[in-house]
DNA sequence: CGCGTTTGACCAGCGC
DNA sequence: GCGCTGGTCAAACGCG
């Protein structure tokens, strides 16, 4: 844990939230973040995506970002939720400039391992719970289990919560708790967090047979700011009615309506260069990737199925790109 | 009635 | 072993 920790100390943020306030007080700042033991590559993704923000001329670059007044980062670390969102969010509130400390600034984790496979989605014991999962399996082994097969129990456990900690997060200004993704949530928990007046929100994807979820926390340095993390992947497309969905979200209806909310707000300042889908995908939008950089992108990510993997994370980012 | 939210209880992991 | 914390469960409840 205390590595992550420092992994993202070391990272260095290229884009300015404070800058983006000055733009425009209102506007979305999403942070992607990629966990550690994650079977993506996000070391690589942090490196690629990291150096493509640094040679930005805008600074605001990133996943499509000369397309919206947002940042986005992808790092990679194990999770100390707390304390790395908050580190990374100190870090970048705390740069006033838009300098660029240090090369590449990606942080390294040699954990991370290069695999096709998405991890927890592979899982299909329902996994209503990881305790749930430990539960059956201490209860597969019976009293009979010798020291051995207890240690492959064990090690079978610990690789199994890593791959279950294969997640995304990400920062938004927002004053929007949910933010509309095109999929549906239920929320299943809600949890008062150390050192945070705002609780945390615990969301599973509706949807039988996927068990991908979320989590919804305020930050509470900047009550602004929403950091909403996915935990696993969908293995099913946006449900079709997403549209209908969203707009009956908070995000659709302030799309509606007078432009108050951030994400209207973003609409507006953004150049209309996607569809109303892309729009309605908001904080998705916002990492909205032209043509270009996407194959630019391809060819950088050095292992296809990474690529790939992203993609499937964050269907809504890659959709209108697709020919 | 179906679906989603709320909320107190419970459990596991972790640090001391 | 104990206490703290995060994560989940599930009954009760609300809403359309």
């Amino acid at each position: 844990m205390s590595n992550e920790t420092k992994d993202l100390n070391n990272y260095h943020f290229t884009s300015s939230y404070d800058h983006y306030n000055s733009i425009n007080s209102q506007s979305i700042m999403n942070l992607a973040y990629l966990s550690g033991p994650s079977t993506y590559n996000a070391n690589m993704i942090s490196s690629q995506i990291g150096s493509d923000l640094h040679s930005c001329p805008r600074g605001a670059c990133g996943l499509g970002f000369e397309l919206s007044p947002s940042s986005t980062e992808f790092f990679n670390s194990s999770i100390d939720q707390e304390n790395d969102f908050y580190n990374a969010y100190n870090y970048n509130t705390s740069h006033k400039s838009h300098e660029v400390v240090g090369g590449g600034g990606a942080i390294v984790e040699s954990e991370t391992k290069v695999s096709a496979s998405p991890s927890s989605s592979e899982h299909h014991h329902g996994e209503d719970s990881g305790k749930s999962l430990m539960k059956r399996e201490a209860d597969d082994g019976g009293k009979d289990i010798d020291q051995r097969s207890q240690k492959v129990v064990k090690t079978k456990k610990k690789e199994e919560k890593k791959q279950r900690e294969s997640r995304v997060s990400f920062m938004t200004k927002t004053d929007v708790d949910h933010l509309e993704d095109g999929y549906r949530w239920r929320k299943y928990g809600q949890k008062a967090v150390k050192n945070s007046p705002y609780p945390r929100s615990y969301y599973r994807c509706t949807t039988q047979k996927c068990n991908v979820k979320k989590r919804v926390e305020r930050s509470y340095q900047d009550p602004t700011v929403v950091i909403t993390t996915y935990e696993s992947q969908h293995n099913h497309p946006i449900p079709t009615s997403r549209r209908t969905a969203m707009f009956s979200g908070p995000a659709a209806c302030s799309y509606n309506s007078s432009s108050l909310s951030p994400v209207s707000d973003f609409i507006i300042n953004t150049p209309r260069t996607f569809s109303h889908d892309d729009l309605f995908r908001a904080p998705y939008a916002s990492m909205n990737v032209n043509a270009n950089y996407e194959q630019q992108q391809s060819q950088e990510f050095h292992h296809e199925s990474d690529y790939e993997l992203l993609k499937e994370m964050f269907p809504s980012v890659f959709l209108k790109q697709e020919p």
